[in-house]
DNA sequence: ATAATAATGGATATGTTATGTCCATTATTA
DNA sequence: TAATAATGGACATAACATATCCATTATTAT
């Protein structure tokens, strides 16, 4: 029981896109040597935040990823499902209905109590995740990334991304 | 990103032996009748229970399992963190450390926020899970439960497990 | 138009975890 | 002493996450 790994990837993915001025968008090579991930996977990603409408692609030179709105308007519950998938995470296979005592489905009227109780925790955690934006990440991110990353990351895509813009 | 399908049989089984008559010890052979599970593969979710200290049990004939405390003082929290583990589900591997423009471990203060945010929200889910006892799901239990399954469930449990203790 | 760039989506391979089974051992009771 | 029942280790299988590859489509610059 634990996120994958690609969760992560896309939320930074996603942190790294909010920081980049406006209209820029960032090609998925850069952005796998910038964390120093495999390119492909990535991708698969990437490709789900696209599907989620999350992040908007362009294609051919000069495209990439950008958001596709404001980082206020994006949630982690948005990220989560997109790469998660949208199903809860307990299951229930009702068997309470199996075994020598089950009786017909049609005479139990409501979710069984043990699911409801596992889903009622879920929500609180869904909550939590809706009320976290991109925006409030970024902000996070700020306090805490040393002034050295953030010289040496400017400096970075200067090289990368922007070279022969302003030729 | 899923539960473990043992932690709904393990959850089961609990309610199972909260509604027990006290000092009546429910063999793994029966348990697994009730439910139609495969009888090894629940012997490990027990295990588990058991190695939690949320379920004792009894070895020898007459013996089986029986709850280790009071259902109101055994939480959902405690059962999930039995058969899942206690490791947070969202693993934060300092990715915003790797690539080009990472600096030395030392000069990261705080968590990753990205992975911050995320743990908040397991806290809120963890919270709700330590809020519900057994005896809450016990209460559950018994309002959605179809009277001919409790009536079938008494009579298969004098004839299996109470047999020749009478006599 | 053409060449180069970049995302898309399908196919496939690999590795890890969950699921399931088996058995020898230990503990307990009749 | 024989039967019952949990324990824990070893092993097999199935499902899912991770990873790679490639042909295709879309776009931009020349």
């Amino acid at each position: 029981m634990k996120h994958s790994e690609g969760l992560e990837w896309a939320i930074h993915s996603c942190a790294l896109l909010a920081m980049m001025p406006p209209g820029t968008p960032l090609p998925r090579r850069l952005l796998a040597e910038f964390f120093e991930l495999p390119e492909p996977y990535l991708a698969k990603q990437l490709q789900k935040l696209s599907q989620a409408g999350i992040v908007e692609t362009r294609r051919g030179p000069r495209g990439g990823y950008v958001l596709a709105r404001k980082p206020e308007d994006i949630t982690l519950l948005q990220m989560v499902e997109a790469i998660d998938g949208p199903d809860r995470h307990f299951v229930c296979t009702e068997i309470r209905r199996c075994g020598p005592t089950g009786v017909a489905g049609k005479h139990y009227t409501r979710p069984c109590g043990i699911a409801r109780s596992m889903w009622k925790a879920e929500a609180a955690w869904r909550k939590e995740l809706a009320a976290t934006s991109l925006a409030d990440i970024q902000h996070l991110g700020m306090a805490e990334t040393p002034p050295e990353q953030t010289a040496k990351a400017i400096a970075w895509f200067q090289a990368n991304l922007l070279q022969g813009e302003t030729e």
